[in-house]
RNA sequence: GCGGGUAUGGUGGAACGGCAGACACGCCGGUCUUAGGAACCGGUUCGCAAGAGUGUGGGUUCAAAUCCCACUACCCGCACCA
């Protein structure tokens, strides 16, 4: 019988809607589950295949929760704030608001066609002013707890964008969007404080269930490390310069100081300085190049000798050299080094190109080659003298300098604060003000959301600033504390900020109180299971558990930790193999595959093309043979008759509910597909199976292809959802054979099988084993050494 | 350079230390058809065979894709982090 996908999807689509059965309840005797996936940015170009990929894989979870009885949240929304958006009005006029109704229109109704059991009443949208509003409610927490500053620094600025960029968004030295290189610019910015944070977001990650790559990720982009500040004295200024050092033991083996171009040390010893224009013409040679350049000229070392001062080293008196270099950056640690290049590879290079002092003093190494990072017993290093241990050493003179006054232990992290504003329209406005008397004013709470103005410009100016610059409306207002005549910030917030509470939003989406009303709060949290990409574990996954912790901090949420565990899915490659873009023209469109093949079979297929979690390439072929798949269990309805169990079935049904059941769980979604597959194919061999049956494999396959299995489960009588149907229950005692068959291996080899009872005894297997004419041949003549019996699994012979 | 990962047929991929290649694609042969780029049935790691075989080389074990050591290649993230 021809199986009309496009007609069955829609009517179980319809119905499902109408009967509201995946809509969470908040008050509810059955245990929760919070299944949450990353909410898409509506971007113009419609839905990608990666984006039902990442949500199949909860999907067919949170289907299989609802099934076994829990109450479960499935949200999905909206992260639409953004510069595509806002570049797509720039270029046609057409108002951004408008733009991102109609995206998420798009968005929605191929959500929809794919069957996601989405809860569509919770729905949220970032640029919504009643979510926005909460966005804006949580900077002003972090402002009025000093998490939210303005400093002048050294940025990191796209020319093209036109916009301020966090180090997260500019990894690699290109601007995360347009991929433009970024330049270093002084500006005022405003920051998040995160580095406040860096213990309690490390220290979090040992309570929670993430995949190891994803957590270690996190754990070096914290980027730790302990290690003690020291203070040279600077002779010829009455200066102290302190550099941070993660090797103290290694003091006495410096030779030279060096410091970023941009220390402030220049200026304040410049009057004792020599050689002042060669530094500055360094200086301004270095800030010509990006911090990308910077980093790719590893191998050659620049610098300049600071002529007419000169350090000391307080352990030993001894007078160094202080060189720039753009080796060292302001903006790690104290943006001054010791240089120990018998110890450190960067020194080293340094110091040879420079003809400087190499002293060696840990042993061990040959520092005439290269640089030795080992450990070994110390040497030249006057108390410390043949101590070998590492971590011993650094203890001991880590306790003389802080004995001595001339340096303290130390911590240190990669990690920077988050620069925050960014200069342009499509985003929350920030809600400071700037009065002539009181400074920077936060907006009271009762005013919020602070909306974003109506502009006819979408484009930022020409100096960089925000096009909410040009509202005067906007811009003028009266100061909240002294009524005075005041100015607005016209900087909004980055795409970031509205994504990181969201998972707070779903749980009460339509309070005008407060962001979530905090006995949901207490119900729903922690999200219990969290699914998105790799490239979040940076950005996102470490920005939101910033904001949760902090407000966590303020009691505001029940939890120290928003997520009890995430996962990532992998790539779809293109055909081709490659990662799919438009230029390269290899981009399937799930649409399209909805269209021709329909939505059980495009989910279907994305689930079964390979581990979850690793990229894979698009085969249309595959594709074809998920549909051969469900066709043939639609067919499996002319075959059922009569009820309980098949014999000839039955424990293949009960290791196929076992098996299913259990790769759920760790999202081995490929195989769970492949034993109903091979399940299937028994059933076809068998020639018939019970009506029973046909419902335990119908209930099975259903969070994968839910509307084919609603239509099969109505035709068989049954008047409610297969998809609130109880989850198949299994009989550990019936997945077990009565007869196994067991492999007889000679030396190792395998030689022959036999058919054996469950459980036979060891003398039975060897006995029924020998009679098997190939072992019996090579065993014959020779001596029996050992023989191996597992029950059920093998037989090994051992012979000489 | 550092951190993480991956390596199995023509392809995507399966395999609690216990019969490598489940499941699917593709291909080959067949059935039915005016037709087949549809559907169904059978075959399909390589080799005529004995045998060989999970990136390479060692090791542990009665037994290794799986554990250990050394290496190679590719992918991802970070990168002069002191």
């Amino acid at each position: 019988m021809k199986y009309d996908y496009l007609a069955v999807e829609k009517k179980w689509q319809e119905r499902w809607e109408n009967a509201h059965i995946f809509e969470a309840r908040d008050n509810s005797d059955k245990p929760k589950f919070y299944g949450l996936v990353e909410f898409p940015y509506p971007s113009g170009a419609g839905m990608h295949v990666g984006h039902i990929k990442a949500y199949s894989g909860l999907e067919v979870v949170s289907r299989k929760r609802r099934m076994q009885g829990y109450n479960v949240l499935f949200p999905i929304g909206f992260d639409a704030f953004g510069l595509p958006t806002e570049n797509y009005a720039i270029k046609t006029g057409i108002h951004p608001r408008e733009v991102t109704d109609r995206n998420i229109a798009k968005f929605t109704s191929q959500l929809k066609r794919v069957g996601f059991s989405f809860d569509w009443t919770r729905t949220i949208d970032t640029t919504d002013e009643n979510y926005y509003k909460w966005t804006q409610y949580i900077f002003l927490q972090m402002f009025k707890h000093g998490l939210a500053f303005r400093d002048t620094a050294l940025v990191n600025y796209c020319p093209s964008c036109k916009v301020v960029l966090s180090n997260e968004d500019s990894q690699g030295g290109h601007c995360d969007i347009c991929h433009s290189e970024i330049i270093q610019k002084s500006k005022d910015v405003w920051y998040l404080r995160i580095t406040k944070y860096a213990d309690k977001l490390l220290e979090g990650l040992e309570h929670v269930d993430y995949l190891p790559n994803i957590k270690q990720q996190q754990v070096n982009w914290i980027g730790k490390s302990k290690g003690a500040f020291v203070d040279f004295s600077v002779e010829g200024c009455d200066e102290k310069l302190r550099i941070y050092t993660t090797r103290p033991d290694t003091l006495f083996g410096v030779t030279f100081m060096v410091i970023a171009p941009e220390h402030p040390l220049i200026q304040k010893c410049a009057d004792k300085i020599s050689n002042m224009d060669a530094l500055v013409a360094y200086r301004e040679e270095c800030s010509k190049k990006t911090e990308f350049q910077r980093t790719q000229l590893v191998k050659e070392k620049t610098g300049v000798k600071i002529e007419g001062i000169c350090g000391v080293n307080p352990v030993n008196g001894k007078k160094i050299p202080i060189y720039i270099a753009d080796y060292v950056m302001m903006g790690y640690g104290t943006g001054a080094i010791m240089a120990v290049p018998a110890h450190d590879e960067r020194d080293y290079d340094f110091a040879k190109k420079f003809g400087l002092d190499i002293i060696e003093v840990v042993s061990g190494g040959d520092i005439e080659k290269s640089a030795y990072v080992g450990d070994g017993p110390r040497v030249n290093s006057d108390f410390l003298n043949g101590i070998a241990d590492k971590a011993e050493a650094i203890s001991v003179m880590t306790q003389y300098l802080e004995k001595k006054g001339i340096g303290v232990e130390g911590v240190q992290y990669k990690m920077k604060d988050w620069a925050f504003n960014r200069q342009r329209y499509w985003g929350e406005p920030i809600p400071i003000v700037y009065c002539p008397k009181c400074g920077m004013v936060d907006v009271p709470e009762d005013e919020l959301p602070l909306k974003l103005p109506e502009v006819r410009e979408f484009a930022p100016g020409e100096g960089g600033e925000s096009p909410l610059a040009k509202i005067d409306e906007f811009v003028n207002c009266k100061c909240p504390r002294c009524g005075g005549p005041a100015k607005r910030e016209t900087d909004t917030m980055p795409q970031w900020a509205g994504s990181s509470w969201y998972f707070l939003r779903y749980i009460d989406p339509h309070n005008d109180k407060s962001f979530a009303d905090p006995a949901k709060l207490k119900y729903w949290m922690p999200v219990d299971w969290y699914n998105g990409g790799m490239e979040h574990v940076t950005r996102h996954l470490i920005y939101s558990r910033f904001w949760y912790r902090f407000l966590y901090d303020l009691g505001m949420v029940p939890t120290p930790e928003p997520y009890a565990k995430r996962t990532a899915q992998g790539l779809i490659l293109g055909p081709d193999g490659d990662k799919m873009s438009k230029s390269k023209g290899n981009v399937v469109d799930p649409n399209e595959v909805v269209n021709e093949y329909g939505a059980d079979v495009l989910r279907t297929y994305i689930l079964f093309m390979g581990d979850y979690g690793a990229a894979a390439p698009w085969s249309e072929n595959s594709v074809k043979g998920c549909k051969r798949f469900l066709e043939r269990v639609y067919d499996l309805k002319g075959i059922a008759n009569g009820s309980g169990e098949t014999p000839a079935l039955a424990s293949s049904f009960h290791k196929t509910v076992k098996k299913v059941s259990l790769d759920i769980e760790e999202m081995k979604f490929n195989t769970a597909i492949a034993a109903l597959m091979g399940l299937l194919n028994e059933i076809f061999d068998c020639g018939s199976l019970t009506i029973d049956e046909l419902k335990v494999f119908v209930r099975l396959l259903c969070p994968f292809a839910p509307h084919i299995c609603e239509e099969i489960w109505e035709s068989l009588g049954e008047k409610n959802f297969c998809s609130l149907a109880s989850w198949p229950e299994y009989d550990e005692s019936k997945t077990v054979d009565s007869v196994v068959e067991i492999a007889v291996q000679v030396n190792g080899k395998l030689k022959s099988t036999i058919s054996l009872p469950l459980n036979a005894d060891k003398t039975l297997a060897i006995e029924t084993a020998k009679k098997e004419p190939k072992v019996s041949a090579a065993i014959d003549g020779k001596t029996i050494v050992k023989e191996i019996v597992v029950p059920n699994k093998i037989v090994n012979i051992v012979v000489k």
